[in-house]
DNA sequence: ATGTAC
């Protein structure tokens, strides 16, 4: 019998895999889909979660967002998380792409001001924001200027030039992450890093220019200062080169820790080090370090996006009405303070392809959403509809203060370009403008290669982890 | 995701 048929449909949206289904797996893992999206569940993505139940320190259950996929190690829309005392980290769970995330900005534009000129403007962005595999920014830093970054994150780039202190209230955890330590870092993953930052990068990365489509609650759009036809940008980027080598640095320091630690794994890309070990703490160190590259890279990214924009209009920052609406990671590993059976314990918790989600009058929720809640940014995928929610109070019951993170893919890369080629690209993409510097990405990344993501955000409202607020349209789209 | 293969 697959793991598949051994799934116990709950209700509407739950299903759950019990607790010792494979040998040695602790805790249940719960599946947050619907009936839809359940027949594209692949049995290798419920086995890495059910993997991932198997490890040192997990705590009450695994987690799996309805744009689950097969990922390395652990599924992309995975919440693992793990005892700090006890437990284990794992760079596999948290992803090769650390802090891979969104950001979204606000303008005082309304939608006809674009839609006349959006060809010529996303022709100027794709001049103006540098985008593909191996695309190297305008700035050239040292290992020393790369440091800086690593310990200050979006805060670096303010005091660069990109943006505004203001920006900073407005990003999961102030875009700077305490516990960074540069010299946890390689020399390889700085060298790598150099010239990347500023970048967008390719695969689902994407600058999107957007507007405002539908409003599902107006009193919370009012509060966060968003209506119908207004402009926005969307940058959907992470660490680059520099994460990437972060990850495969410290996979390596994890597989080779295995004996010495004593950890027996099914999988060898769940390979991981207790938390509390040198080991552990020196991946959690660098983690935090790519984490706040990528923070910096999206204040750098959104800010030349909106300049360019502003310069294009030729208008004023005030008359563009910049505002830097939120910023989150959907890659990443964070210690925080849960309630599990009445005790409250201190975990880390991984996550992979989920965005935190957290409730209104929590106390990292930023005061001007106090009482709305965190925004939860939802990124679509070319041609497709974005998504701003707020966290809701169940997030912190039944997800570990977690949703969803986009769509999640459907074909495989090489299945996409077969179609994007039998079709024809321009019948595929018709309507839409997108700007890049190849074809070869767009090809991979057709709409139809992904799942509905309109499907995926029903799911976490109507399970009350997080509140619909607006969808997004793309206006015009730059890929990598 | 990724100097798209150590």
């Amino acid at each position: 019998m697959g793991l598949k048929e051994a799934l116990v449909r709950l209700s509407d949206y739950v299903y759950v895999l019990k607790e010792n289904t494979i040998i040695g797996q602790r805790v249940p893992v719960y599946f947050y889909i619907s009936d839809r999206l359940f027949e594209h569940l692949e049995e290798d993505a419920i086995r890495q979660a059910a993997n991932a139940g198997t490890l040192p320190g997990v705590e009450k259950a695994i987690y799996v967002m309805p744009d689950v996929h097969v990922g390395y190690g652990f599924p992309v829309g995975g919440v693992m998380a793990v005892n700090t005392q006890t437990g284990i980290i794992s760079p596999g769970s948290i992803g090769y792409d650390i802090n891979c995330g969104v950001r979204l900005i606000a303008t005082n534009l309304s939608e006809e001001r674009i839609l006349p000129i959006r060809q010529e403007l996303m022709q100027e962005i794709l001049n103006k924001v540098p985008a593909g595999v191996g695309s190297r920014g305008r700035l050239k830093l040292s290992k020393e200027q790369l440091k800086e970054v690593a310990i200050k994150g979006a805060r670096w780039a303010v005091e660069y030039g990109f943006g505004f202190e203001e920006d900073l209230m407005h990003i999961e955890s102030s875009g700077t992450l305490p516990d960074a330590d540069p010299d946890k870092v390689s020399n390889f993953a700085y060298e790598r890093g150099s010239e990347e930052l500023g970048t967008v990068g390719s695969g689902n990365h994407f600058v999107e220019i957007q507007a405002v489509d539908e409003i599902y609650d107006e009193n919370t759009a009012q509060k966060l200062g968003i209506s119908i036809g207004q402009v926005m940008i969307m940058v959907h980027s992470g660490s680059r080169g520099f994460g990437h080598q972060v990850c495969v640095d410290y996979l390596k320091v994890a597989k080779d820790a295995l004996d010495k630690y004593k950890i027996h794994i099914p999988d060898m890309q769940l390979a991981c080090m207790p938390f509390r070990s040198e080991e552990g703490q020196n991946y959690f160190k660098a983690m935090n370090c790519a984490a706040n590259y990528a923070f910096a890279n999206r204040q750098i990214l959104g800010f030349i996006t909106a300049d360019t924009l502003r310069r294009f209009l030729g208008i004023s920052w005030e008359e563009l009405g910049y505002r830097v609406v939120y910023d989150l990671a959907h890659n990443i590993g964070k210690v925080e303070r849960y309630k599990i059976d009445g005790e409250e314990k201190e975990l880390l918790v991984h996550r992979k392809g989920a965005t935190r989600a957290f409730p209104p009058y929590n106390p990292d929720v930023p005061p001007a959403y106090r009482d709305v809640g965190q925004p939860v940014l939802i990124p679509g995928d070319i041609g497709r509809y974005s998504f701003l929610l707020v966290g809701a109070p169940k997030s912190m019951e039944i997800s570990f203060g977690s949703a969803c993170h986009g769509a999640g893919r459907l074909m495989s890369r090489t299945k996409a370009k077969e179609y994007a080629r039998k079709e024809g690209i321009e019948k595929v993409l018709s309507g839409l403008v997108v700007v890049a510097r190849g074809k070869g990405t767009i090809m991979e990344e057709i709409p139809q290669a992904y799942k509905d993501v309109t499907e995926v955000v029903k799911v976490v409202d109507a399970l009350g982890i997080a509140k619909l607020v607006a969808r997004l349209k793309p206006l015009g789209t730059l890929k990598g």
